[in-house]
RNA sequence: GGCGCCAUAGCCAAGCGGUAAGGCACGGGUUUGCAAAACCCUGAUCGGCGGUUCGAAUCCGCCUGGCGCCUCCA
């Protein structure tokens, strides 16, 4: 079916793309931890996946894509705390403004959102299997995993137990049996919510709600388990030792995949530095596909570098390439496919396949549909007739429809309660023009200017767009 | 201290042994009543020093400078 190979973050090499199932994809991918609002790092992380997802589908695979709520943990019940509502109201309210930036961004839905909140029996189910194991271990109420009661521990993160044993700054638990050890189920303290258990009122820990959500949802055994990069220790780690000491079968995911973090001034963007954007503040802008475009020129597994600049940069070559993939303003004419534009349509086409084959390098198909655009402009350009141009066209909006690249017109351009004035003013002009009266439709071209709408003459009429700024 | 990653034109960024993709910006031009958009032209020998090789941005070593994980984090 294809010839797709993966990078194994646990292998550190590209492998070979070989499902479970012939023709279907188990992906899990880590979600969040709803007590704030999403940042951009959020939003790099579900675009990189989403084109995954868009990419292996475009390929003739069946692909269930799970992606989890971990709604309840300390961060959770503290913010919940200082605002003085129940940690359910303060997640329930997140995870509802996530599922609307999720959309905007152009992100496809998941197959199913488990949280962690609503799966305590699995999760519950799973603690049982692994005491009853040996592999974990009630103490007055929690439950901790005995890491070196499974011998691959270290194995994703290529780390081995000794190194961390000395390296560990963790204040240490006396009641645990090894520093190393992590909780499994927490006990619950005065006040906080709550879940019935063999061991008493408590809540799971933090890494036990993915290995129990993705066997639950995806039968055991997964083809990609993805996230971020700064998941792979402890949390993935962890996962794999709960769910393969479990399971009794590994591995627990075929493929480990990891987006590299959006950095921002040199550094990490994250909630714990303060230096994040919010996915909104980008979105209220109308920069949603620049987002995209953005995240798509660079390889999903390398940092990427955020800047103000660089968006407002990707938003202006998306502009060359929606300029390309507009429709013939004035309906299709007759005229053959030009054999050139056809050609190059068919290269390209070659190009971005390899190049998504390949690990997903999105930057390299994105370079093939930026070529494509501008032999699509250059043709317009030489006067070339729309139905010779068609077929190229329609083969780059068909290609950025694969990477979720929404070519259509900015949105918001004939938005606004003002538009009919806006029309108006520009069909005056057009009079005006038409009289040759250019100091008068110079003025309104310059005043519209000065409030953000930019005028563009063409030999079919004018248009004007709003500035993105 | 342990484990990794990165350093390519003004900025972003591909490249994985065979002679530097793509995007943005700058400059020149075509087009336009003038603009805008679009198109054309213009720019780098790849952090430094050694080594391997017929040949290296690509492999090895050292150095310098960044970053990530080891603690919550997409």
């Amino acid at each position: 079916m294809s010839s797709i190979v993966v990078y194994n973050t646990q292998s550190r090499r590209k492998e070979p793309f070989v499902t479970i199932e012939p023709g279907k994809v188990r992906m899990y991918v880590c979600g969040v931890t709803p007590y704030d609002s999403a940042h951009i790092g959020h939003g790099m992380s579900l675009i990189v996946f989403d084109v995954i997802r868009r990419y292996l589908t475009h390929r003739g695979y069946e692909v269930r894509h799970i992606q989890n709520f971990t709604d309840i943990d300390d961060k959770i019940i503290n913010r919940a705390n200082q605002e003085g509502i129940a940690a359910d109201d303060l997640t329930e309210g997140l995870i509802s403004a996530w599922h609307e930036e999720s959309a905007a961004l152009n992100v496809l839905p998941a197959t199913a959102y488990p949280r962690a909140t609503r799966e305590i029996g699995p999760i519950i189910e799973m603690i049982e299997g692994l005491i009853a194991s040996g592999h974990a271990y009630p103490v007055d109420g929690d439950v901790y995993f005995r890491v070196r009661a499974f011998p691959g521990y270290g194995k994703l993160s290529n780390r081995n137990v000794d190194d961390l044993r000395a390296g560990a700054r963790i204040e240490v638990d006396e009641r645990k049996d090894d520093p190393l050890d992590f909780a499994l189920w927490k006990a619950a303290k005065p006040g906080e919510p709550s879940w019935p258990s063999p061991w008493g009122a408590g809540r799971p820990g933090w890494h036990i709600e993915c290995s129990a959500m993705s066997s639950t949802y995806l039968d055991g055994q997964v083809d990609i388990h993805g996230g971020g990069g700064d998941l792979i220790f402890p949390h993935h780690e962890n996962e794999i030792a709960q769910s393969e000491a479990y399971l009794g079968a590994e591995p627990f995911a075929r493929y480990w995949v990891h987006n590299g973090l959006v950095r921002s001034g040199g550094e990490k963007m994250s909630k714990s530095l303060g230096n994040f954007v919010r996915i909104n503040a980008i979105l209220e802008r109308g920069l949603g596909p620049a987002f995209r475009l953005m995240i798509l020129q660079s390889q999903y597994r390398v940092p990427l570098t955020y800047s103000e600049d660089g968006l407002l940069a990707a938003e202006r070559g998306l502009d060359r390439l929606r300029t390309a993939a507009a429709p013939a303003a004035a309906g299709l004419d007759e005229a053959p496919p030009d054999a050139g534009l056809c050609q190059l349509a068919s290269t390209v086409d070659h190009r971005f396949h390899e190049a998504m084959d390949d690990d997903f390098t999105a930057p390299v198909a994105v370079a093939a549909l930026f070529d494509l655009g501008t032999a699509i402009n250059r043709a317009r350009g030489e006067g070339k007739a729309a139905a010779a141009i068609e077929p190229a066209r329609l083969k780059l909006v068909e290609l950025a429809e694969v990477l979720g690249l929404d070519l259509t017109p900015a949105a918001g351009v004939a938005g606004g309660g003002d538009a009919p004035f806006i029309d108006l003013l520009v069909r005056v002009r057009s009079e005006l023009r038409t009289a040759k009266q250019w100091q008068l439709s110079d003025l309104i071209r310059d005043e519209l200017s000065n409030l953000e709408i930019e005028l563009e003459d063409t030999p079919a009429g004018s248009n004007w767009t709003r500035r993105t700024t």
